[in-house]
DNA sequence: GTCATATGGGAGCGATCGCTCCCGAATAAG
DNA sequence: CTTATTCGGGAGCGATCGCTCCCATATGAC
């Protein structure tokens, strides 16, 4: 009924989100929105309403693809969980080659950013931690009804743990910190667990 | 030999930190910071050359006072270490009680704000990483010497754990999360270091 | 007092901000 | 075909950005 869109708007979504993580929310103009995703202002504003609500919406699709790439990592299929958490801790703080380096995490980017201050914002940087930490306990749970982890594991104190050093980890490589100490830390945090427990005999 | 301030500088920068700190740097203009110093244009670009150089003296002020005072916290006077260790990651997460919530550490916000895109300001936060990681070295150091900690403990790989935990730890701070889950990420992380050593009777 | 010097105050620079409006173009419904 | 509707493109809105300049003012050196 009416002239067809000329663009993707998901395409549109996908670097706006590369954008918006790089530059963060306030350190992004719209004009410069404009010129990665190919849109005049008008059709921006038309398709995604004003640059507040087209940054929720990539936080929504970064949740959606990054998020839910995590969660896929954390399905361990049937492998040992120390060794689930180390591949997904590993690949947290590995920043894929052909990309700049320190993108580090676009929700503790934005966490950090803007606080609490925005209820919008916090609502979802808030659900997006909660993903990974009950991703987090599912797989500890999980290790302890394998018999991989001791039943003595404090596992609500675990999870607490290892989901702040994953924070720690997102920070530490959007500030370009060296990998061998990163993964130090990974190596650590995974002793957090205990050895695992000789089955008795 | 001219006619002199009627302003402190150096209060100046304290109140330039205090806004720095809470919106971050781009989202701080130089007309909130003439209005939160009483500083009219003129004086401010007058006195700091401009708002990049501003921001840079806040940040070098943030590490002579907040770092500072971290490091304070973790001169054991012949305390535990543990203790030590403990009562300064409680202190990292507990904002002052008249303060709004949420301000997290001034240096992990740049972090994440600016990467490594300032060359200037990475100098700086990678400084502050430093003397941090630095002194929690000395402090296991001190533990072992002191009997309290195994010798049997990898100093190297607790200190990038806890290191790594005290940046996830601000970031959590930042954003608002239960002080009680920040306390259990801390006890799990003093847990790290291992039991006490018996000493061989 | 006289003069050189730096200050506080404020107007205002060009540029950019987020955003709106208008118009010719293109397409689907009738 | 005509018509209704949304599109892409672009000019440009008022506001704010970082920053500069000017000037009356206040002080120390002499």
């Amino acid at each position: 009924m009416a002239r067809p869109r000329q663009f993707d708007e998901d395409h549109a979504v996908v670097k706006a989100t590369d954008l918006f993580w790089r530059r963060g929310y306030n350190a992004t103009s719209v004009r410069d929105l404009g010129a990665e995703l190919n849109l005049t202002p008008s059709s921006l504003y038309r398709t995604f309403t004003d640059k507040h609500t087209l940054f929720l919406r990539v936080l929504d699709h970064y949740r959606a693809t990054e998020s839910a790439q995590a969660e896929r990592w954390l399905e361990s299929d049937g492998r040992p969980v120390r060794h689930v958490l180390r591949d997904w801790m590993l690949w947290l703080v590995s920043c894929p080659p052909d990309a700049e380096p320190g993108r580090g995490c676009f929700v503790v980017n934005t966490a950090t950013e803007l606080g609490v201050t925005d209820a919008q914002v916090a609502e979802r940087t808030e659900a997006a931690f909660e993903v990974t930490r009950q991703a987090l306990r599912s797989l500890l749970v999980e290790g302890r009804s394998k018999g991989e982890l001791s039943t003595d594991l404090d596992i609500d104190a675990a999870v607490e743990l290892l989901f702040t050093t994953v924070l720690g980890l997102r920070v530490r490589e959007r500030a370009d910190h060296d990998h061998a100490r990163l993964t130090m830390a990974i190596d650590a945090a995974i002793r957090v667990l205990g050895p695992a427990p000789t089955t008795t005999p």
